[in-house]
DNA sequence: GATGAATGAGTCTTCATTCAT
DNA sequence: GATGAATGAAGACTCATTCAT
């Protein structure tokens, strides 16, 4: 082999990429990209053969990476109440310290091109979670609701105090458990 | 004077940039607005200057519209928790009407082409809110919780609502008011 | 209307494709098309949406052009021989003085993307001379050959005679009267 | 010494050539070939420095292997009609089994590339019809007309009856003696 | 005021060719 | 000698915007 198809060119455009779109939207041109990761034009597209190809390894890359975070040191044999709180907490400081990442990974979900691999490979890592919720509904643990909207008031609830983590990140600390507390109080029972 | 730029024009351009917009994203031509608006497609720069003027004077229309309809029926006299409700569910009865107009606002969020004015003058239609809000938090109906924290939550959660609800027509019910328990339970004291 | 689509650019650029692809064969690239027609990369589109179309407009084109000049004077009402033969001096004539046409045609005909369409529209002028061979076969005025077999002779050495005529435009009579006596002695009876 | 260049590696080249170049026209990417050879992209062109090294080359190929069928069992000594004829089939005979070949061939025909060395290298293995035409000139065998004239003849009847027999594979006979009925009786006296 | 033809910079993508390994 | 990653100059096509009618 002539010269491997070095990981450190794939890693490069992929974080030019994150960088890029977050700053200029999905719209931005492949060549901002390629000229950011320091590559030729065409160099790109041996890496990701079409910008949707790219769109879609990028989508995948940052969801694995969130989801390496959210699982890192997960209680798995402690409380529901303590393995939310530890998604909660993780998933608050991951989008503090990755807004770049969370601004495109908003913008592609509502972009039409992401394919059903990617969606369900992105959803694939978040099992754990789930079945957290799962289990707490069956410890009815959580008030008499639908499962689906407890999730998505996770979800809702721990996007929004990263963005004010973001915008107020002096006050993280009180922002991050002012919505942990809202959380509970607003779905656990009692 | 000579007739005035016809304010069906303006009206039929922005419906029409409502309705591209919300099925091929911010990025679509301006030439299939003005193709869907039925007039030629130099007429529509007479309207709006630039594309992201359409764009900006879209955003201002569809807030204020929501506005309106937040607004109207407002019970200014009942009870915080009435009024915060009258607002959830006419919120939340907006976006399941209005899907195009709440799929393109969204996307203008994140887009970052709108300018200070226009922020600022989609913000204004809500002081009210704003308002209902501070009433509650010097009642000390709310928990002691940042000002800032509790109409985010408002915010998270109505959208989260509402697309619940879009998802699922037939439990609207059961979701919008699960929706509204949960912020109540989330954010009220006791 | 603002301004006519005008004939004149519809025929500036097919006439400059005409030369493009003449000189560079048909990889010529669509901006050397648009310059060479004085207009911009951009107009070239909106005559012809594809580079695909252009070129099926312009075969259709060269081959209604070549029809006219066939038929133009045809004497329908004379024998096989003088059809055949006025068919046949007009073919070369029109080779002669349309060389970039010719050249063309021929590396079209190699080419994949004719449609069906441009096929049979290019076939269709063509009846006539279909006809007059029919009408030799029923009369016995042709060797016992196959029909096709005539058909393709009097393009084959049409097309020959045409090259040699441009080759030695001293002596195009020559080459003209020498490729007819060829054809009518190879497939005429006796 | 280091090992020659593998002439296997030169043909294997080649022979994807003719085929690629046959299926996608001469516009096909050196990619195509090299991958199709069985070899690295780089590799092409330490055999041709070039593409359009390559295609004269192949081009040069093709006309010898042209000549060699042509040639052999050549009856040299036997009469012009004979050796005319046994030329006809030959040539015929290879159209119909090189059918990729061929269309290659008539394809850098058109093709602006080809060099002088190469055009006349092609031509070089045919002197001996030529000199059949020769003689067959000298001996009266043939009408009075422009030798150049006949030769063109009968390469242009050759071609035709090689398409006809590829259409028509089941009535090859057929056509393949029609045809050289027709070029016999077109340019032989009487 | 309204129109839509015209524009040309900008987009994604391809490909012949080079060169480090 | 062989490899295939890297290159960047084209190429086909799009689109916001202008302006003659």
């Amino acid at each position: 082999m002539a010269r491997a198809k070095s990981g450190d060119k794939h890693n490069a455009i992929l974080s030019a990429a994150t960088q890029v779109f977050a700053e200029r939207g999905l719209g931005a041109a492949t060549s901002a990209i390629s000229s950011a990761a320091g590559v030729a034009e065409g160099t790109l597209f041996k890496y990701f053969s079409t910008k949707d190809e790219l769109l879609n390894a990028l989508y995948r890359e940052i969801k694995v990476d969130l989801a390496d975070v959210m699982m890192s040191g997960f209680p798995r044999k402690k409380s529901v109440r303590h393995r939310l709180q530890h998604v909660w907490e993780q998933f608050v400081e991951w989008g503090v310290q990755n807004p770049m990442q969370q601004r495109v990974l908003t913008q592609m979900e509502l972009w039409g091109g992401l394919t059903e691999e990617s969606k369900s490979a992105g959803m694939a890592p978040f099992v754990e979670i789930q079945k957290t919720v799962e289990d707490a509904m069956a410890e009815r643990i959580f008030k008499d609701l639908p499962e689906q909207c407890i999730t998505a008031t996770v979800r809702a609830l721990s996007e929004m105090t990263t963005e004010l983590v973001r915008q107020h990140p002096k006050e993280a600390e009180k922002y991050r458990s002012a919505g942990f507390e809202i959380l509970w109080a607003g779905i656990a029972r009692k």
